[in-house]
DNA sequence: AACGTTTACTTTATCGTTTAAGTAAAAATA
DNA sequence: TATTTTTACTTAAACGATAAAGTAAACGTT
């Protein structure tokens, strides 16, 4: 066993052909007889040859590869859309360059330079909580890099893929206030975030609807994070200004206020009631499992490549779609009635 | 704005110097002066340069690139795992390319091309829970690329990170055992797998220090999934078999057995009790929270990180090492004791 | 003043691949 | 049969960076 590393010029040198044959003959050109398309593969693989992806990325402009940032990646949401992504990618010979911006704006901005310097084909991105200046993407753009925004978005002339914020909250308020309840709290949720600004939106719109007045101590501000949700509940309960369902913007902030009910010794649904928008491959193992907004991650991944995948591989320029994927309220251990 | 996309020589050029100059100087080497070192780096900045790394990675031979492969994303071990070693690996300089392996082992045998071909400097690998043939190693080895093993292992010969399957399992088999439990179960793990065959051992080393009798009615081969504790507990109550405490070998398998107990009416902790090796985010929300033996993701993830990097930069071939991260029982809301 | 040394650069060659531009021989066409 | 076209290659050039080798000027040293 050799350990030198194969290149085109070994294969070529041992055929005695010259390497641009080999080359042409390993992607199928058609200057290539069959005979020797065959010949040359039949001695790549003998000799164990492995392409050197940054000499054809260099000579190409091609790296077969997109990458991808997250806020987060140990999250159940994003992790799921991650693995949707990698596979789909896969399926279309694509390479995934993951990063994690761990909800800081300015690591987010290395990561988009990181992928420019990696010559990504097109990235993927879901922005932090806080991001709320498009100009992030000025690099991008100058660089000519296609870009597609998932779930979390800030900038209204790119390509996005959305679940539908407004629509599953409005169906899922809506549901809870005719099931009796009035009260209803909207925890969690930075609103300069559009997955905050637009939940807080079919939120309003459901109270609208139903005639219901909208009370601002009741919309609580924050993250999307447990914490978030935590300290919600144990505000409202310090108040004593106890809603009598809690609409949480995402699922950790529901187990939040699952947690700081279980403090406070508030049973759920019985003392206080809760839905969140999001689950979790969890909720099925908690008491009583989360009444939720359903995501369907699979299918934003899919999507999300497939747009990126056609943006990078058509030359022409294609405008920005809003891609927004049904969400729909459903039905679990919670928001069932309201009332002992 | 201009588009053109900068390299290095744009910036040669714009200030009259060669290129090796403002290469140089971009990585402070000491053959250029203070005042042309900022000189370039003023320009480079103005300019918007970005550096290409597929052509320094052909010309310097190295990526600053850590390949990844787990079996699965969307697991929240893994998923713990990878924010762990991305983060690590950022600290440190480095970028990861992510695949999965899909419990697939072909598809693994892919990713090692996929990484070498991306010429990665170093792999991290938790093999699939199939790979049982160390042979996959072999095209990394002729490329003499470093690899480190994490936490699922096949190939003795090479560095890795594991937890203490053997000894957490025992630790906590063994309080159970001082707690009253005597037909304890070990469901779940392909025993040709480190982690299943080791903790196996573990299980099997607990029962002989306490005088139990093996009882292979008791062990339960198979996967890591939550499929697999599902069919366990309904497999004991078919057989009307039913152990007094069922040892799971990872969280989903005990999510398993937990999904079965539901269906079957049987109360956990009262009718059957339950441990498992790693616990999840969410096990403080489900009722009882497991008892568990404890994985430090992190530890894990960070010592992997160090260990690739310092192969990658340690010029000398370093012996393989195995490090053992502890592990240890953690009692939480079940097996705290035997008996109503 | 004559010499070696250091400083701060430049020139040249190379990494492994692909694209563009040849070219000789074979095949098709007139 | 003479000419054009096609086939199946090759040679040359390039992608953007870095490493190695070269060089002129400034600086030290005795």
């Amino acid at each position: 066993m050799r350990n030198q590393i194969i290149t085109l010029s070994d294969i070529a040198s041992k055929l005695s052909v010259s390497t641009v044959t080999v080359s042409k003959a390993l992607r199928n050109h058609p200057d290539i007889s069959k005979n020797m398309t065959q010949k040359v593969k039949n001695a790549a693989k003998k000799m164990g040859y492995i392409p050197n992806k940054a000499a054809s990325m260099l000579s190409a402009r091609k790296t077969n590869t997109i990458g991808l940032i997250v806020p987060k990646i140990a999250h159940s949401f994003f992790s799921s859309l991650i693995e949707s992504i990698y596979n789909h990618a896969r399926e279309n010979n694509y390479e995934i360059i993951l990063t994690s911006s761990q909800e800081d704006s300015e690591l987010e901005k290395k990561n988009l330079l990181t992928m420019i310097s990696m010559k990504v084909d097109g990235i993927l991105i879901s922005v932090t909580r806080d991001t709320n200046d498009k100009s992030i993407y000025g690099v991008v753009k100058k660089n000519k890099i296609p870009i597609v925004e998932i779930d979390r978005t800030v900038d209204d002339s790119l390509t996005k893929v959305v679940f539908d914020d407004i629509g599953g909250t409005f169906q899922a308020v809506s549901y809870a206030i005719e099931k009796g309840f009035s009260r209803i709290a909207f925890v969690g949720g930075n609103h300069k975030a559009n997955i905050g600004k637009d939940r807080l939106s079919g939120y309003l719109r459901a109270l609208k609807k139903h005639k219901i007045k909208r009370d601002n101590t009741l919309i609580v501000h924050g993250g999307f994070k447990e914490a978030d949700g935590y300290s919600a509940l144990k505000m409202f309960y310090e108040q004593d200004n106890l809603p009598e369902l809690i609409f949480a913007v995402t699922y950790p902030v529901a187990l939040g206020v699952i947690s700081a009910a279980k403090e406070l010794k508030l049973k759920i649904p019985r003392d206080i009631d809760l839905i969140s928008f999001g689950d979790s491959e969890f909720n099925r193992f908690i008491y009583p499992p989360i009444s939720y907004v359903n995501q369907k991650t699979d299918e934003m991944g899919r999507i999300a490549v497939d747009k990126i995948i056609k943006k990078i591989e058509s030359s022409e320029i294609l405008n920005s779609e809003k891609i927004i994927i049904s969400s729909k309220f459903i039905l679990k251990g919670t928001c069932k009635f309201r009332g002992k």
